[in-house]
DNA sequence: CGGTATCCCGGGTGATACTG
DNA sequence: CAGTATCACCCGGGATACCG
């Protein structure tokens, strides 16, 4: 485990300083990049995936989600280039919302952990079910 | 975008029920398996990939967790059984975590991720950068 | 050594109302 | 339609103190 970096404050995970290359074992952003770590994030991401969507449209399949906290994981993506914003003109108001290359990658990378959850879940689900009968013994 | 799950509270990412195969975009969970979404467990994880380690061995990498952190963390990940617990006798005493096979395909799994970040690690600070200066004109 | 037990604080999230 | 503004709440996380 490589050089643990003196003063990295957890949780700052969003517009923390970054260090190339490096292991950073106190910053979660290292290990899982950005706005992974973020709730709404990634899931706006996938939404974004078969093209273009719109604010209200987002907040279909986004189901319980807050126009507050949409706004805020868009513009998080956005700030972080994994998203772009269009804003087209005409009334009433018209905004789009697209997935960068960057994005794409992310997603892309990310859909390697849905996969190996997709296939190791029977196991998943047992090894859960057993440490909680596990929980309760004690 | 397949059966987005009627009754998934988000945030409920750690003892939810689970739904097989199907992707619920109100979870994340689904996207970002279990424990991952916790702000240590991908590290402490990630600080037994070289073999056991006992609990104040854990928190020296891991600088700046508290002892009530680091348990939380363990036992969740002991739980949903990614880690395993062992205490051999004797005074002092003496407590050791493991990683499970399970443990250690996650693991692998989200190496991936990483390994797509450091890849993209250029591309990610240039928009980055980008994104803040733009956010800095509005 | 390997934890619990408390207290406390900040921010992430939601509910609701309002606006260009 | 695409947001902002405001309030309010919960709880993850840290600090500190204590225990077997």
């Amino acid at each position: 485990m490589p050089k643990p970096q003196a003063e990295q404050a957890p949780g700052a995970a969003s517009l923390a300083p970054l260090d190339p290359g490096m292991f950073d074992p106190v910053c979660p952003s290292t290990l899982v990049p950005f706005r992974v770590v973020d709730k709404w994030a990634p899931l706006v991401l996938r939404c974004l995936e078969d093209g273009p969507r719109r604010f209200s449209e987002l907040r279909v399949p986004l189901r319980g989600i807050t126009a507050k906290s949409l706004t805020h994981s868009l513009r998080a993506l956005e700030q972080d280039g994994f998203v772009v914003r269009a804003e087209h003109e005409g009334a009433p108001r018209h905004v789009e919302y697209a997935m960068t290359p960057l994005g794409r990658g992310l997603l892309g990378s990310l859909d390697t952990v849905c996969a190996w959850t997709r296939e190791h879940w029977d196991e998943l689900l047992d090894a859960r079910e057993a440490g909680l009968s596990r929980a309760d013994v004690r």
